[in-house]
DNA sequence: TTTTGAGTTGTTCGA
DNA sequence: GTCGAACAACTCAAA
C-alpha cells in the first residue's frame, strides 16, 4: 500500500495538508510533481528555482521527489497501478484547468478503486464556504472580507514532517525541463531580487514583519521603497501556506500595518473566490456590456508600452522593472494597467497576455481579476471616471523620483519638477541632463489629458 | 418583495 | 493652497 501525494501549487513542506496526512497515514509515499506547461516564461524561471528548492528539502528528509510532463490523469493513473497506491493527496486546486483535471481524475481513480483526498491548502477559505446571507458567493469586496473575518482563519499549521519515507521511480531530470532561459540569459534581474522555494518565502515574510509591515498601510504605496511583502510569487507557488502567513501577521500586533497586510491576503482569497465564479475571468469581462468596449489600439502602441517606451516616466518605469524582476510594484501596477486601457484605448487582455508571461507569480485569479478591475469590467470594478494621472501618480508616490531613476536611467539627471513630465522641460534642462527628447527617451504616445478625455469619451459610447 | 445603504486604490473644478 | 463636491448609474447585500 501507499499513498500519492500530488504537489502542485503547493510547493512546501510545511503547513501542507495533503502532505501531512499522507505522512500520516504511515505508508510509503510517491511524492509527485507534472510539469504545469501554460507556465510563461518568468513563471517558469522561478517553477524551476521552486522545484530545485523542494527537491533539495524533500532529499534532506530521505525523500525523493518525482517530475513528469504530460497528462496528469494518465500519469498518475500509470503509478497508481504500479504501485498500489490506494489514496492520491492534493491540494484543491480553483483554476478551471485543474479544475478539469480534478474532474477527469476523479473517475480515473475511482475505477482503479484509490482515493482522491483534495485539501484547503493554497487559500484561507474553500470558496463555496464564503456566502451571503442568501446562500450566493460574493461581487462586491467589502462584504466578502466581513464573511471571511467572521469565518475566522483556523489556527492549526501543522509542522513539516521529519523524515519522508518515499518510492523512488522513473523521474525526469529538472535540467531537461529547459525551465530556464539561455541564450539570451535575462533572469539576472530575476536572480538578483528574488530567492524562490520555501525557505525564501519564509526569510521574506520574516523580514517584511521584522520591519516594513509597521508602516506598511502608506509605505505599500510608494514604489522607491521596500514597503510591501514581495509575498506574490512564493504565495502564488505555494511555498507558504496563507493561514501561516496570516497568523504571523496576527501575532505581530493589530496595528495599521497589519490590518492593511491582513485585507490584502483577503484580496487574494477575493480574487480567488471570483475565479471561483467566473473561471473565464481572464478572457471574458464580468459585466458583460464590456464585450462591446470601442477599445482603439494604434498600431505599435502596445509593444511601446510592453517595452517602457510610452515617454510616461513613472509607466515605463513599471513596465521595465517587470521586465527586469519579473515582477511590478502593486501601485505602479494600476497605474501602468490603467494607462494601456485607459489612455491607450488597448484591450485589457492584452495587458493581462503581457503580465501573465512576465510576472514570476502570473496567477489566474489575481491577474485576471485585477484586470477587470482597472478596466471597469470586473466586479467592484473601479467607476468608468476613476482615470488615473500617471503625471499626478508618479508625483504623489514617488515625489523624489527614487524609482523612475532607477528604472529609467536615461532620466535619471532630471532635476525632480520635470522628472514626471520631461516633455515639458525646456531644452537647456534636457541638454544638461544629458539627453534629447525623442532620442535618448521617446515624447508621449498620448497625455494624459488627453488620454483621459478619450477613456471618458470611449466609456459614453459605451453607454449609448 | 421592496427598500436602503454602500461600493480599494482618483481627478478636476471652483469656492 | 486647501477643501468639498461632482463625476452616473447600477448592482450588490442585508434588513
Amino acid at each position: 500500500m501507499a499513498r500519492l501525494v500530488w504537489f502542485r501549487n503547493d510547493l512546501r513542506l510545511a503547513d501542507n495538508p495533503a502532505l501531512h496526512a499522507a505522512v500520516e497515514s504511515g505508508e510509503d509515499l510517491l511524492l509527485l510533481y507534472i510539469l504545469d506547461e501554460r507556465a510563461g516564461a518568468a513563471n517558469r524561471w522561478w517553477l524551476h528555482h521552486s522545484l530545485e528548492a523542494l527537491s533539495k528539502d524533500i532529499a534532506g528528509r530521505g525523500g525523493h521527489l518525482l517530475l513528469r510532463r504530460g497528462e496528469p490523469v494518465e500519469i498518475i493513473s500509470a503509478l497508481v497501478k504500479a504501485h498500489g497506491v490506494n489514496a492520491v493527496h492534493a491540494a484543491r486546486a480553483y483554476e478551471p484547468f485543474w479544475r478539469e483535471a480534478d474532474r477527469a481524475l476523479d473517475v480515473a481513480l475511482k475505477a482503479l478503486d484509490c482515493g482522491l483526498h483534495r485539501y484547503l491548502s493554497t487559500s484561507l477559505f474553500a470558496p463555496e464556504r464564503i456566502t451571503t446571507k442568501a446562500g450566493g458567493l460574493f461581487g462586491v469586496f467589502t462584504p466578502f472580507s466581513k464573511a471571511c473575518m467572521e469565518a475566522g482563519v483556523p489556527e492549526d499549521a501543522l509542522p513539516a514532517p521529519r523524515t519522508l519515507k518515499s518510492i523512488k521511480a522513473k523521474s525526469d531530470a529538472l535540467k531537461d525541463w529547459a525551465l530556464l532561459p539561455t541564450k539570451p540569459d535575462w533572469a539576472g534581474g530575476m536572480r538578483a531580487a528574488w530567492q524562490p522555494g520555501e525557505a525564501g518565502a519564509r526569510a521574506r515574510l520574516k523580514a517584511f514583519l521584522a520591519g516594513p509591515v509597521k508602516h506598511y498601510a502608506t509605505a505599500r504605496d510608494v514604489p522607491g521603497v521596500e514597503g510591501t511583502s514581495r509575498l506574490s510569487p512564493h504565495a502564488h507557488f505555494g511555498e507558504i501556506s496563507p493561514r501561516f502567513v496570516w497568523h504571523q501577521a496576527k501575532a505581530d500586533g493589530d496595528g495599521k500595518g497589519v490590518e492593511t497586510f491582513l485585507k490584502e491576503l483577503l484580496w487574494r482569497e477575493f480574487s480567488i473566490n471570483l475565479l471561483w465564479q467566473h473561471p473565464d475571468i481572464r478572457q471574458k469581462p464580468i459585466r458583460g456590456e464590456f464585450e462591446d468596449f470601442p477599445w482603439n489600439e494604434r498600431q505599435g502602441h502596445l509593444a511601446a508600452w510592453q517595452n517602457g517606451r510610452t515617454g510616461i516616466p513613472i509607466v515605463d518605469a513599471g513596465m521595465r522593472e517587470l521586465w527586469q524582476t519579473g515582477w511590478m510594484h502593486n501601485r505602479v501596477r494600476m497605474i501602468c494597467a490603467s494607462y494601456l486601457v485607459k489612455h491607450l484605448l488597448v484591450p485589457w487582455q492584452k495587458g493581462e497576455q503581457w503580465f501573465w508571461d512576465c510576472l514570476c507569480e502570473a496567477d489566474e485569479a489575481a491577474n485576471g481579476a485585477s484586470w477587470q478591475w482597472v478596466a471597469g469590467c470586473g466586479a467592484d470594478a473601479a467607476p468608468y471616471f476613476r482615470v488615473f494621472n500617471p503625471v499626478l501618480q508618479g508625483r504623489k508616490f514617488d515625489a523624489e523620483g527614487a524609482y523612475v531613476r532607477r528604472f529609467v536611467p536615461e532620466l535619471a539627471k532630471l532635476p525632480e519638477a520635470y522628472l514626471h513630465v520631461p516633455w515639458e522641460a525646456p531644452e537647456e534642462i534636457l541638454a544638461k541632463a544629458g539627453m534629447k527628447l525623442g532620442r535618448d527617451y521617446p515624447r508621449p504616445l498620448v497625455l494624459p489629458a488627453d488620454g483621459r478625455q478619450a477613456a471618458l469619451e470611449a466609456y459614453a459610447n459605451l453607454k449609448r
